[in-house]
DNA sequence: TCATTAACAATAGTAATACTATCATTAATA
DNA sequence: TATTAATGATAGTATTACTATTGTTAATGA
């Protein structure tokens, strides 16, 4: 039996709910581990079940299947830093100062404090930073946009332009500018290491700071 | 038997050119129609190979497996980008002026003219839209990357950059901007038809002007 | 305390996917 | 005319993505 802090997802995302038993946190937290290592294609319910000592039917009864699963762990994350967002910039009043924490947030979110012992927000950075687009490009957006799956990106992009609007309340993109600042964020963490030609950060000591100083000049030249 | 121009792409993507076959145009053709109808996830090589009467095994001769035709496809929008790019800025001076231009391609690509009758630019772009980042965002990217099989995003990526130093010289991450203008491109005409709560950009009369002039804004900002 | 239920494990089975292999046919080429 | 290359036809395999059934155990409740 664990205590803790709950993250609260659209419940339409599982079947039951895996934060309520040892297998479904256990679920959480092999998927990312396994997700992290060899990537959501080569993932399957069957071999999570070996991990875990389940069996695939178990799993079944939590996640219809692998996508929406995936898509559970990515609002996770969503949520994860929302809420950075929200206690971290709670008690600061320069919105300037609110954007810097907000990209800090975005490039650094797995430095922070663990919420719950069963998720290890690093590995599901990773994830997020290498693979997390891929749940929404898919064919079956519409539908699930629809049923609410995404609304905890939608929540960031919002909380994230409301702070653009703060520093520059004349800028014509703020909705914009947050997502692509969170896709910015993803992007060249990746490239740096797997694609270097194609950024102009690099990772060095496996911290972001080059990119975060990239995102933080790109915000500064915009917002002028 | 048909003539015309033909793309020249990394011969490690194909085990026989497509290019040269009947068949293989065929597959071309008909991938790009399937991808952009069903998604990348739900085409197989068995459906395709319904819709062109001919067999799996026929296409397995072309290419080792979907991803790497889906790869393939890629490639050729980037190569395509790439030309446009270069025949539309030919005699053009001004750099701003050749930025432009280059915005203009990357969101309003499929509006040039075709350059085979077996690919339609239209859907192929589409699909570059909203799934052509999945080609590069696994685990085989670094594998697929020393097999030179995102030199065409490099060379695209390079071009601009170059663009981007001619207009700012001092300008300190011109590779970043030049992906992220692709990236942008990509994300927002999808998010716009999908998930417009995250993008300021709408899409009117399947027109994506104001991506354009969103894209345009952005480069002007960040290089004053 | 006995009966019921919930959660899970164990097992089996199915259709589709992602291939590989073999052999036959046809068209081009030498 | 003989050979080879490209394709078609067919079959087969391992894996994936599920669904269904049955049994066990632990908690709950009357």
């Amino acid at each position: 039996m664990s205590v803790g802090i709950k993250i609260s997802l659209n419940d339409g995302l599982y079947l039951r709910d895996p934060q309520d038993s040892d297998l479904g946190r256990n679920i959480i937290k092999y998927s990312i581990i396994l997700i992290d290592e060899f990537g959501i294609e080569s993932f399957t319910f069957k071999k999570l079940a070996i991990k875990i000592n389940s069996t695939e039917a178990s799993i079944y009864r939590y996640f219809v299947n692998k996508h929406i699963l995936f898509l559970y762990l990515v609002n996770w994350y969503w949520e994860w830093v929302n809420y950075l967002i929200r206690i971290n910039t709670m008690n600061i009043t320069n919105s300037k100062a609110k954007l810097g924490i907000i990209i800090h947030s975005f490039v650094a979110a797995s430095n922070e404090n663990p919420l719950v012992e069963y998720v290890n927000e690093s590995r599901l950075q990773r994830i997020v930073n290498s693979e997390g687009m891929k749940v929404y490009h898919t064919k079956d957006v519409d539908a699930e946009n629809s049923k609410g799956f995404f609304k905890s990106y939608k929540d960031l992009a919002y909380a994230v332009s409301a702070v653009i609007m703060e520093v520059n309340p004349s800028f014509k993109y703020p909705y914009t500018l947050a997502t692509n600042l969170f896709e910015m964020t993803n992007n060249h963490i990746f490239f740096a290491q797997h694609l270097p030609r194609l950024t102009d950060a690099s990772i060095v000591d496996n911290e972001n700071d080059e990119v975060e100083n990239m995102l933080n000049y790109f915000v500064e030249k915009l917002l002028a």
